[in-house]
DNA sequence: CTTGCGTGATCGTTGAACAATCCCTAGGGT
DNA sequence: ACCCTAGGGATTGTTCAACGATCACGCAAG
């Protein structure tokens, strides 16, 4: 479920620059300089650069040779590529779930998550929620592998989140969305279920697209 | 086509690392000192730890902290996550290609690469040019993110290939196996095309895990 | 045979140092 | 006024040496 908290001040370092990007402290674009950061982060330029080398891999920090590392800024191309893995992974997940007994207690909790913090107009822990859910979808294919892809791809996602001005718009309206798909497949029909998530995606990403330029 | 030829001492650590692993020169579960490996690869501890990083990342070493990094050993669980998510991507990938006009170039060279190292007597070259060929399969989905994954995996792989005593049996019944795929698609029969992909990895994953233990 | 402890070795992290590369600006030419 | 070139300053890439923290191994005691 939760990741795994690993000590160590390189991981610490990773966790804290992580959540800041997501968060949009971090705004995407930013040049991250390795000497302005080992103060705040309490740790030293070699620790630092290997918490670099984690975040580049994950996709969220992007490095130009000799120039420096800088928050990874999405493109269009880059966000449609990200929705197309997204339809290929989840709604392949989602069809081949087992239906006898559905495993949707996961689904279930993101949703209640999304809603709790819908009601408290808490938007940016909405996009989180429904992050969570989508996360869960793809645990159906019990793989860790994928799973593991899954947090990368939600985690890049978010940082084109942070750039949009109406976090509401953005978030609120997939909800409803969320348990929809869940009433779906735990009624036996994968198959819809998946035609749902298919369409949810594609509007999200015009909606995602829309709320960039 | 071809990994990105970077610059920098850790990248050049990076790629000899992993030829030394998937050339069985570096054999699952050895340890890697950080200490003795400064010497031979010509790189500094922290250089060397970077390196590290991106093959950890990558799924071809593991590090246990305190205790060193490790040549992952594939157990046989995880060699059915791979495989699991090989049916997922790559029949995904092949049932929603165009058919209008085939995209089957990168296929066909993949197989005629895997037929003249058969007629070569290379039987590892075989299994390489068979992992391009599943890799082609992926790239049909013309994203940059899943192509990337699917390097990922073909790499995990060739770990437990590795350890196969008999390279001959284990690669050379897929080399007309992936001619008839290719044929399959060309002649617009995707989901034909699909099904005997599936077959294909299923029985892939038999022989794998048949000549593990 | 098992348990506990000490020793040695390795890892995790730090700080400093140097070379390589890039950005920016000042200067000269047209 | 504009463009091109050269230099200085800053940042990155890489290496090295050192220290504490942690683990593996062996030996002694029960």
């Amino acid at each position: 479920m939760t990741t795994v908290e690993q000590p160590g001040s390189a991981a610490r370092a990773v966790r804290r620059l992580r959540d800041s990007m997501i968060n949009g402290e971090l705004a995407p674009g930013t040049r991250l300089a390795e000497s302005s950061l080992t103060g705040p982060l309490e740790v030293s330029r070699n620790t630092l650069r290997e918490a670099f080398s984690t975040l580049i891999e994950e996709g969220l920090l992007v490095r130009l040779p000799h120039r420096g590392v800088f928050v990874a800024t999405l493109s269009p191309a880059q966000i449609a590529d990200i929705y197309r893995v997204r339809v290929l992974l989840e709604c392949s997940a989602l069809r081949q779930a087992p239906v006898r007994p559905p495993r949707a207690e996961g689904m279930h909790a993101a949703v209640d998550e999304a809603r709790r913090a819908a009601e408290a107009g808490e938007w940016r822990a909405v996009g989180t929620a429904n992050m969570h859910f989508h996360e869960r979808i793809v645990a159906l294919a019990g793989s860790p592998r994928l799973d593991a892809w899954m947090r990368q791809l939600t985690a890049e996602l978010r940082l084109a989140f942070v750039a949009a001005p109406d976090l509401e718009g953005l978030h609120r309206p997939f909800v409803t969305m969320n348990e929809e798909i869940t009433t779906a497949y735990e009624a036996g029909e994968a198959a819809r279920a998946a035609d749902l998530l298919r369409d949810y995606l594609l509007a999200s990403e015009r909606v995602v697209l829309g709320h960039l330029p």
